[in-house]
DNA sequence: CCTACCGATCGGTAGG
DNA sequence: CCTACCGATCGGTAGG
């Protein structure tokens, strides 16, 4: 007996993945300090003691998802640009993946937003680093297609800035039964990005 | 003795403006429930007990920061609308007004971006009332643009969203010693938001 | 405005 | 994986 709840996701497989999965709910819904490690034992039909069976510290929990969700947008955006020469292109196809990763992983952005001061060091300084590295690959984008003269903005830095906090966003609005499909809205926010830098036809 | 450390600002005066000007620091710094009220108190010269004199309880310190940022908010978008009959211009105004609040009150606008979860009920429903009704704002003029056939884009409220989060985003990395002004960022942002909606000249 | 202190919460350990 | 429990923290009150 007890040996159900499981499945419910959870990158790393067993017991551990399910513990992941149930403190991103978690932290998600209520925030990090508000979680208890007995809360998300609960979730899973344990006791919180049974945690640190699977788990060293609660704060192991924050650190792998929040460096894990940026270790991921870093490869697919990697995988959205390959291949393409085209700036306006690139940028669109990185915005869609950005968009597409925080629809379909909304908790992880969710939890991304907010709780950077729950994060201990070294962690933080290691997640501030791994944000501005992200973020100097969309800058460098808008400053290749300034040079081509195929955008058109005042600051690459504030378009990259930009362009980053409005798809984070949508992870406070998107609903996986509302209106619009996820996909629809990383086109939608592919083009609002293109538009946003004053992107002209080649 | 005992009798310095005020004027740190606090839109109220006397001693609760003070509290309520050491709890926005430090709750933008280390978070709402990462800071004690012994170190509100020490922020003052105060032992933490000391400030239940002037304030009911911690909370209170919370719900008034955020709720007083949406009230401001509102207040000077209506102002920055005002007597203005084109709709781009006042979506300009209006996100120029929106950024020189957040470069001026960075702190509560950090606060405000991280701390919804801090927030107890009912204050949360009230703000995230008065948050949907400040996007409408801008929601409205995107709509009013399109109409007019002054702007192009595929969703109001997308539109809207983004804006919004475009100019909260400025709060993380905004220094008022950087290489540029308030002045300049908000001007800058009334721009890109005017590209992101395609507005185009009358 | 202060000291003393209560009551509750919580992460984590011991020891099976 | 569980029960029992420690140690520390913290908001808030009592009572001057």
């Amino acid at each position: 007996m007890g040996e159900d709840s499981r499945r419910l996701g959870g990158r790393t497989g067993g017991r551990l993945g399910d513990v992941r999965e149930a403190a991103l709910t978690l932290f998600a819904e209520r925030g990090y300090r508000a979680t208890t490690m007995r809360a998300i034992g609960e979730a899973l039909g344990l006791r919180g003691p049974s945690l640190y069976n699977h788990v060293g510290a609660k704060q192991e929990l924050l650190r792998d998802i929040m460096l894990g969700t940026l270790d991921r947008l870093l490869a697919e955006h990697a995988a959205a640009v390959a291949g393409i020469e085209d700036p306006a292109e690139q940028l669109r196809r990185a915005v869609v993946a950005h968009v597409r990763y925080v629809v379909s992983h909304k908790r992880e952005v969710l939890v991304n937003n907010r709780e950077v001061l729950s994060l201990d060091e070294p962690s933080r300084v290691l997640l501030v680093a791994r944000r501005n590295e992200y973020e100097r690959l969309f800058r460098n984008l808008v400053e290749r297609g300034l040079e081509e003269g195929r955008f058109e903005v005042e600051s690459a830095r504030m378009a990259s800035y930009s362009i980053l906090d409005m798809g984070n966003g949508v992870a406070v609005w998107f609903r996986e039964d509302g209106a619009m499909t996820g996909e629809e809205v990383a086109a939608h926010y592919g083009r609002l990005a293109l538009q946003a830098v004053g992107a002209r036809p080649a």
